[in-house]
DNA sequence: CATGGTCGTTAATCCGGATTAATGCGGTCG
DNA sequence: CGACCGCATTAATCCGGATTAACGACCATG
């Protein structure tokens, strides 16, 4: 049986008190298996409970009057997802599933305790909650100003620089269990687009592909290329109080 | 001697007790005034302070190598700047005036007291951070997926609803001091098109314009045109701690 | 008063990504 | 085994917004 991968991603960021990991582990009580295409929540709907990710992919998305789709976040095991709702009544997002999975609902009201009783704790959801701004922020940038190719770049930089949170050794090698389509709805692009740019990007030497695997060959001039900033690496802790 | 806007902004959304509006009281003990376009703090620096808006409009930005901009919020009266960066050791954006103002700065190690001492003030700091978050989604959508009329009709009801917040009673009419290369700046357009959206607009009768007063005369045809929701007007505060 | 700077408007041209459509591949289900 | 379906690929056409440039209004400055 394996660790709680909430608390070891949280306890990636922070050394974590018993307390702590006891109230952490109070999130991840219920277990839910999802299938792949599920959609787990509807946006509009009460925003009732929050979501740890104990295995597979999943993403958030947002949907046009015209029917197309914006992905706002993809999420990885450990990541707790809705954080961004906790502010309104309603929920502001979709959230669907990108592979076969594990969640983790916990009711919103389950923050009550956390900012109760660990002000450190606060802090880091706080902060986490933050990194998130800092994503989309720089997906606005990349969106708003940049051609295909780089949009594709960026965001395969992205997902590798959070994946490595959780697997610290990982190299330029993954996989990526998402359809072009699902790539063009993050970026802002069609899903021909994203296959000419991966085509392209295959073929200047920056990647190397295999199925859905993929291989960064060249990822320095890649960062260099859109100008990455890795926002997970490390957050800032010096200011959270003690615990 | 008018009242602290940040107590009264943050009393808008919930009831403050006199320990928690003294530590927001300290938050605004400084004050700084700043000319039309000065830089106030650049991208890249010592995330070391927040800053309260007293007066004036601010924005936060990004550059890309190619020198274009990407402004990602306005910053009004009561706000405060720069709640994304305690995450982060280094600032993830640069912070400019967009009128003369008066800027309130204070250490970001005064949010250690404010999460340590009111759990209640520590939620609500959190979800005016997510509010921040959801307002990008949106922008996000917007950019990706919408035309340029869109992408201004949007921004134009963003910055009324949020400005509703401070001034309830506020209608439709509202003065705009930001040039059009900020707005385009804003939604990713050049300032052509800016130009010629807000020309349109106007020929339409969506809106009316008088140099940089706009009065939107069809609220409910463009709210419709572009989806819109009002991410400012309610916190759900239900799930706080009590104070 | 003359000057230069910023900003908004308008027009001409260009190009990158959308759109549409056709093809092929692999997996799944009957 | 064959039919179907989702997904990646490729090509042809189209269009919206970028780019560049020119002009005028307004404003601050000496």
């Amino acid at each position: 049986m394996s660790k709680s991968c909430l608390v070891e991603k949280i306890g990636y960021h922070i050394p974590l008190s018993a307390q702590d990991a006891a109230l952490l582990a109070k999130l991840e009580e219920a277990e839910e298996p999802v299938r792949i295409k599920a959609m787990v929540r509807d946006i509009g709907v009460p925003a009732e409970h929050l979501y740890v990710v104990k295995s597979g992919w999943f993403y958030t998305y947002m949907t046009l009057p015209n029917g197309s789709r914006q992905i706002l976040h993809i999420h990885y095991p450990g990541d707790i997802v809705g954080i961004p709702d906790v502010a309104f009544s309603k929920t502001a997002s979709a959230l669907a599933a990108a592979t076969d999975g594990l969640l983790c609902p916990f009711p919103k009201s389950g923050l009550y305790e956390v900012f109760e009783r660990s002000p450190r704790l606060s802090a880091l959801l706080f902060s986490i909650g933050m990194v998130e701004h800092a994503v989309l922020a720089d997906r606005i940038r990349i969106i708003s100003r940049l051609g295909a190719r780089e949009r594709v770049v960026h965001f395969l930089l992205e997902v590798v620089s959070r994946l490595r949170v959780t697997r610290r050794d990982m190299k330029t090698q993954f996989d990526l269990p998402l359809s072009q389509s699902m790539i063009g709805d993050a970026v802002g692009l069609t899903n021909v687009y994203v296959s000419r740019a991966l085509k392209q990007m295959q073929a200047e030497g920056f990647i190397r592909r295999d199925g859905h695997g993929i291989d960064l060959i060249d990822e320095p001039r890649m960062k260099q290329s859109v100008d990455f900033e890795d926002r997970h690496f490390r957050i800032d802790t010096t200011w959270f109080p003690k615990s």
